[in-house]
DNA sequence: GACATATAATAAGCATGCTCATAATATGTT
DNA sequence: AACATATTATGAGCATGCTTATTATATGTC
């Protein structure tokens, strides 16, 4: 039978695997700096991008506007972020790094890099570059299905 | 400056973001059989080795025995397994698949498919043999560091 | 100007992962 | 037998993803 079904081998489920694994390892150097990797992905998409609103962040991150609202009010309260109201719209919140913020940033990406190089281990750059090419396409895959649908 | 570290492609979250999607993908598709993904992983993982105690099959799914307790708990209440007392050991559970499970496994393959067929399309044999390959490279690099730590 | 529709954000609540603490039982040592 | 330690499972509580419903405000149409 096929080995697309084989649990142990599984694309999805390696995926999965994988993602949480990066995920766990990242959270446990990375908890010392007070801030989750969720959180840090919202502020790393935020850099550079200041005065947006949360909606449009949202769509960024691909996350519920909801998801990413709470992310929203718990960043502010530790002060990683402000929200400064938008003159044009009232519904709308602007989103601002605090300055405290940004060395912060600097220090996850040294434990991103670490978790990368880590993970990649024994890959060389041309499978490396394949790899990240598969995951490309497998995510334009899937946005263009969800899209039809 | 790296591209390691540019959001857009960074690797880990690009797993992140192919986990999160496939998930989505495979539940709004899966819904209907009345197993979540991480259900029907537990379901999956436990058929042919009934008998199996929650910590053992926890340990199988990498899962903390708290996490996979609390999936136990849901499937055996809608029917999916039963808890059988260990008569060599008062403080654990062996676990059995149900035979109402079955058909519905069946069915959620069926499903599992059909996702790795959206994401892989137009990933050829060899660019997908590959592609596992460094899943199974980083995911063994990830147990191997936890192990020393 | 009034009404219908769309958009920005929040509230409530579920599933899934985790940690820390606890209860019950096994096991190993003395 | 008694005690210390390990193992199996659960309880409580947090973070992160989701959905559905609601509130407030914009916008487009009559």
């Amino acid at each position: 039978m096929s080995s697309t079904l084989d649990p142990d081998v599984n694309v999805g489920f390696l995926i999965h695997d994988v993602s949480r694994m990066m995920r766990a390892w990242f959270d446990e150097r990375a908890q010392e700096l007070g801030l989750t990797r969720a959180q840090w992905r919202v502020l790393v998409h935020l850099a550079g991008r200041e005065g947006l609103n949360q909606s449009s962040l949202a769509e960024i991150l691909e996350l519920d506007t909801v998801t990413l609202g709470r992310h929203i009010d718990r960043l502010e309260r530790d002060g990683w972020l402000e929200r400064r109201s938008d003159p044009t719209d009232r519904r709308a919140w602007c989103l601002y790094l605090t300055p405290a913020s940004r060395p912060t940033l600097k220090k996850m990406e040294a434990v991103a890099f670490d978790t990368i190089t880590v993970a990649m281990r024994d890959v060389d750059e041309e499978e490396r570059a394949r790899f990240m090419n598969t995951l490309l396409q497998i995510k334009s895959n899937l946005t263009a299905v969800e899209v039809e649908a």
